[in-house]
DNA sequence: TTGTAGGCGTTATCAA
DNA sequence: TTGATAACGCCTACAA
């Protein structure tokens, strides 16, 4: 009792029962689901006890008798990238909703740090998992799947691998980029990836564009993936090229993801080639899309959406833990938000050169 | 053993105990910090069944018997601000490499959020709490300090409230920034904030701008600061009154921060005024300031190094917790950037208009 | 309506 | 070098 304190002293439910001169178990009901079964007396002493010892019930111990954590985890590739941000953002808010917390693990696509992430979750006996990472799954991923653990993947699907896909519809996506470009009078497209091993989303929309431009005669295409933190300086190149061989025509660059975009837009600033004269259009809205020459178009993701989506595919196995249930998959359909980037200067369309939004 | 397993199993210590055929304690010095004192004989066994069942340590359990959670818990007030990203980012990263993990909230600005975030952190035993949040300090706050659990606050100090506090200097931003614009040829100068009362960083900003322009003849000062959410109609009035006003001299604006950055930049757009002819700088570093028009001059945080060093204040409290030790603050320079925004175009400056860097 | 007793998975203390 | 046993703080029968 005559403790200097050592570290954090925290009240327990035997100190708040005997300072409310009752049983732990009557402090128990009343922070559990009982609180009705005690008396207005009783109510009223436990919750001044408490008070006055600033009382807050352990979550461990409470995950510990009863198994349940309530806790939510996430694995997110690149916690830097303002998708995954918002993302995540819907995650935690249909989280806390239903009643558990989010422990958000970010890593930097770094498989290492992913197998050691997954191990902590797993130590805390997380009773879902949001998943946004990388490649192959690992050994700890599937320690995860097989013995039982909801699992939501977000964007990408793994390889080889069973579980609930929420997502964009990434062939829909594609479309209404290619017919958005069309109709704008551009015939010839060049379409940029990071690289598609790493994620299927990737894939599919590659393949979608891919399979769209074989079957569009008065459209040419092309495509490259490549590595942003490794092979940027490539990409000058790349553009250059497209543009001596689309000269005759008029060349677009439809941007994979937010981070192609970006990558994208410095280039062409770099060679001072205006936006429009060239289309550009980027998946992923971005707050500063409009802020760049006359705007750049793009086809937003409804982020929030899907993140609450995956929660309440994750509740849904958690309630009824049926291992039956075949994987399921929800896709999403993109917004298009038009702006200069896709407005050709030669042609008497309408578009205003420099969109009014508001982020 | 021939359960239908209706929720996700883990095997226990007791578990892995009798397939190795050894006492439970001997496994637990297997995964604690004892390993060594084991024979090898006995090390090969355990590591043996632990792999056969997939067990993992509870931390749960962990936590309830040693008072350890391994936790750091961190508050932010905005998840999707890029700034609190990068930082959040340093702060796990030194989290991860010190054996804690993070366990991040996101209050969106909302008082009741972060009270109903601070309990969930406090039933976690959290061991520290890096809190970037608003205004007042709520009571629960207070019980964390009260009751021992080590603090930092981070880019804000919270009024009557001791805590660590880690950020940037504030008075010498504003001074780079200003001497900066009077260096480019800007003589009229307008500093935009979001509200103050919220945040003593911004406060400190302000009253850093006040006081140089109250000793500066040369200058012309003028501060306004709104509620980006619910005021920015009132922008472009601002802006307008400003440059009549400044009609005769050569104008410039001084964003307190990203957001306000962003806010800006779309009202000048709206309003067709090109960047340079108004002076434009920005306190935050974003990945798109090279982007807008002739690019956005910026004073950069060092976000991780922020990072960083929250959490080495916080680990060394918690090592040597003698709550004498007065609060320290620890406060890092900006890094300037210039770009085409401050560079005034009826001048003969030899600054590039396009800036060549990339993110 | 209230209280008693046992156990959740782990570590710490003691003994062998 | 190992093992038995008692906590840690809470919840959940069961009993009163």
């Amino acid at each position: 009792m005559s403790e200097s304190i050592p570290a954090a002293h925290h009240a327990t439910i035997l100190e708040v029962a005997k300072e409310a001169g009752v049983s732990k178990t009557s402090v128990s009901r009343y922070f559990g689901d009982e609180r009705e079964r005690l008396s207005r007396q009783m109510q009223a002493r436990i919750a001044a006890a408490a008070k006055r010892l600033g009382y807050r019930p352990n979550q461990m111990a409470r995950g510990l008798k009863g198994g349940r954590s309530q806790l939510i985890g996430m694995l997110v590739a690149d916690i830097r990238n303002p998708f995954s941000v918002a993302v995540m953002h819907g995650v935690e808010q249909a989280c806390r909703e239903k009643g558990y917390s989010l422990l958000v693990c970010n890593t930097d696509n770094d498989p290492a740090q992913e197998r050691d992430h997954l191990n902590l979750l797993a130590s805390y006996r997380i009773e879902g998992l949001v998943i946004n990472a990388a490649g192959q799954p690992s050994r700890e991923l599937r320690a995860f799947a097989r013995q039982g653990t909801p699992l939501v993947l977000l964007d990408r699907l793994l390889s080889d691998f069973e579980a609930d896909v929420v997502g964009l519809d990434n062939a829909q996506a594609i479309d209404m980029a290619i017919d958005h470009l069309q109709h704008q009078g551009y015939d010839d497209v060049l379409y940029l990836s990071e690289p598609v091993a790493q994620a299927s989303s990737r894939q599919a929309r590659l393949q979608r564009f891919q399979q769209r431009m074989a079957n569009e005669p008065a459209l040419n295409g092309e495509a490259h993936s490549l590595d942003l933190d490794n092979e940027t300086q490539r990409l000058p190149d790349i553009i250059t090229a497209f543009l001596a061989r689309a000269s005759h025509s008029a060349p677009a660059i439809l941007c994979g993801n937010g981070n192609v975009t970006l990558t994208v837009a410095h280039v062409l600033q770099d060679q001072r080639i205006p936006l429009g004269s060239v289309g550009l259009l980027g998946i992923d809205e971005l707050e500063w899309c409009s802020l760049v020459g006359p705007g750049i178009t793009t086809l937003a993701q409804p982020t929030d959406a899907i993140g609450r989506a995956a929660v309440q595919s994750l509740l849904q196995r958690l309630e009824k833990p049926q291992r039956q249930t075949p994987p399921r998959r929800t896709h999403y359909q993109p917004r298009l938000t038009p702006r200069g980037s896709t407005c050709r200067p030669d042609t008497t369309n309408q578009c205003d050169p420099v969109s009014q939004e508001r982020p």
